[in-house]
DNA sequence: CTCCAAAGTAGAACGTGTTTCAATCCCCGA
DNA sequence: TCGGGGATTGAAACACGTTCTACTTTGGAG
């Protein structure tokens, strides 16, 4: 990404840190990146495109984290639950931050669907690779493409991660509360494989 | 619910559906509704807010249904599968609308995830009277309340539909799509009652 | 019936996302 | 060096959610 949109992106991010959502507001967005409204307008279609790049960001953040420490355990299900336990953590630690992106990612604008797509398949990238319990490439690449049932597993399982975000968003239940619910799904979900 | 309060609910259900989130513009909504701004929002916090309240109207009509027709099928996953392909289609009738609600439903104001939270129970209510097939109470009640199990399934099924409507809401994927997911979902989720 | 508090009304006003526009700047090819 | 075209700027304008205000209506207690 260019210098000056970069610019814009950090300085959404800091503003949703501290005040959320509504606290990033774009022409103070504009002002302390230092650039006029117009330009930042040049760059992101509209707030909710703005927050999506900060996503991006992060995602690239959770999977240099994941390369550097793969999520351990002897069992498929214990590495997912310890990968959706370090993630959540990471997103709870920034809870602003996270709140206004869910926000964004929630806008139901297909421009910004698309670029939430493309963080989907990310991560459903990582979920396969904690599941099968390999490395992997460095930029979340697998070794072989995922068969049918691990996309079936890692979609319910990013799903049922994003509601619990969603619903922690809201108040509505704790960091714990979505650890938890994510090792039920995984230990629902995936089978150890022996049948 | 007061008689001008439910017109202003129908105002907003009926704009909704036509154009969704933002086709509902308040100053609209009054005017339809035969009512003045500040009445509107005398009786309802927010945009948000309003749109909440049509989801419980709808929430109510659900439960109707399910009352009239309850889910079919010979196992717990044949009958939950088909009571979430019934209630998509229900809302993919009016997508503008069921958008419009989403959005409203993920705005992650604490004041709305509360009301958002006695949705899901019901929701939680109707899916383990569909897992396990009986008839219950008309008003959605169960029998006997829900095990830790029943809870933890219909609670990861509710969060999987719910991801799986966000999705499609931003074009990600069909009506069909969500069926087929939910089905997985349910397949993978519901043991057929031999362990 | 009278009176009052609560509810309703019309309309202005404010904040913020978004658009528009004229003027200026900057870089790159000729 | 010069010229041109796209990017940037500053500022105004617009739309819509939300709030506020001053005034009117209404319905029930005394």
């Amino acid at each position: 990404m260019e210098e000056r949109s970069r610019r814009i992106v950090d300085t959404a991010v800091e503003l949703a840190e501290q005040g959320g959502f509504e606290a990033v507001r774009l022409r103070d967005v504009a002002d302390q990146a230092g650039v006029a409204l117009g330009t930042l307008y040049r760059r992101f279609r509209s707030k909710e495109d703005l927050l999506v790049a900060a996503l991006e960001q992060e995602a690239e953040e959770l999977e240099r984290r994941v390369e550097a420490r793969p999520p351990r355990g002897n069992t498929g299900a214990e590495r997912v639950t310890s990968f959706f336990a370090s993630g959540t953590r990471g997103l709870c630690r920034r809870p602003n931050l996270t709140r206004a992106v869910l926000r964004a990612m929630t806008s139901g604008d297909p421009e910004i669907a698309g670029k939430v797509s493309r963080f989907h398949d990310r991560m459903t990238n990582l979920i396969t690779r904690a599941i099968r319990g390999g490395a992997g490439g460095g930029d979340g690449s697998l070794t072989h493409p995922p068969d049918e049932t691990e996309r079936t597993v890692a979609l319910l399982l990013e799903h049922v991660w994003f509601a619990c975000l969603v619903g922690w968003a809201g108040g509505l239940h704790s960091q714990a509360g979505i650890v938890e619910q994510m090792q039920d799904a995984a230990e629902l979900l995936i089978t150890t494989d022996d049948d």
